[in-house]
DNA sequence: GTCTATAACTCGATAGAC
DNA sequence: GTCTATCGAGTTATAGAC
């Protein structure tokens, strides 16, 4: 780690800003103001503005992949999957102002018809896999996937309403129902329903 | 009705563009493009972009009234709420494409700190007293409002997946499960849980 | 006089040369 | 790292058409 190159620190000011602002209404010139370089120096470190947003891409799924790894520790299946859901928590109070970094992008690369969107989704992907390898853990098999999907898509809600209302008690209401529902599809997996 | 004015087809071109592409990415040329009219033609119109998006929102929130009333005549409160659920499978396709108008076009806004964020967030306040008012009618009391707040969550959070992974066997499957959770709060409004 | 088209202006963006 | 080219954005000014 020591100290961070010029080109992790661009990566990282355009990380936030794509998240804050957006990936459109971030110019060069505010992520050059934010890490305190020039413009043209830009261009030692990246041909353009598509480049940067694929390195935050990687980025992003590297954190990912570090996050998913890092909560493997936690003792059963549905303490990890708690760990995802309570991400609502940690950051509501960005969530509450700028969504969900990974859905916000995703949808506006589908608008844009921007070539990365697939790689945006990538990080959906990563999160949906890991959530159903803890879903065939605790015990369920075709349902595994959808369960993964159905939980996504959950807290993607949440995050959507969050931002709009700037509803804190809505978040925790709704992580508290999200828990009861991983609780009946934890202690009864083999039943149908 | 008879002939939309000039006025009007701005309007409208605007409001699918604003969808579409997103406000930010959207310029005057792209409009007066659809419209088939010159770009200084619209200050007869509109004073800026700001000024269309205004006028955007404000007939979106003429639509979505027009289209609750609509529901009105539908028998039961029941049956109004499912005709609510049912649009993530009548719009489909667009919301595949681009996921949700309100929910993407506010969570835009917020982005960009835009003055017009709290007037987009109307129209999910208009969603959500509708049906707070039919979840009363069918018994509900104080829990109204939550389990309206709780259903417009549930489909942002679908049409956010459904763009993500352009998947229309998950918007089946989730309006068929929201429509389980609906029955639940129909027929037992009494019971706690 | 209301509506429309052309053209020009200003600003800030990406991009690249030096 | 500065400096500049180029492009397109929003906007305005002006002049023509119905």
């Amino acid at each position: 780690m020591s100290q961070p190159t010029t080109r992790e620190r661009i990566e990282e000011k355009a990380d936030e800003l794509f998240y804050e602002a957006g990936f459109g209404a971030t110019s060069f010139a505010d992520i050059a103001d934010a890490v305190g370089i020039s413009r043209g120096n830009f261009y030692h470190h990246f041909k353009s503005k598509d480049d940067i947003l694929d390195a935050v891409i990687s980025r992003r799924l590297a954190a990912t992949r570090r996050m998913l790894d890092e909560w493997e520790v936690d003792a059963t299946p549905k303490e990890r999957i708690l760990s995802f859901i309570r991400i609502l928590i940690t950051n509501r109070t960005k969530i509450m102002a700028f969504g969900c970094p990974v859905g916000t992008l995703t949808t506006e690369l589908a608008k844009l018809e921007h070539v990365a969107e697939d790689r945006a989704a990538e990080i959906f992907e990563l999160f949906r896999e890991w959530l159903a390898c803890q879903f065939r853990a605790l015990g369920h098999g075709d349902d595994a996937e959808p369960l993964a999907l159905h939980l996504l898509g959950r807290s993607q809600g949440v995050a959507v309403m969050a931002s709009a209302f700037k509803d804190e008690a809505f978040i925790s209401s709704e992580v508290a129902q999200i828990e009861v529902w991983l609780d009946q599809h934890s202690n009864q997996p083999q039943t149908k329903g």
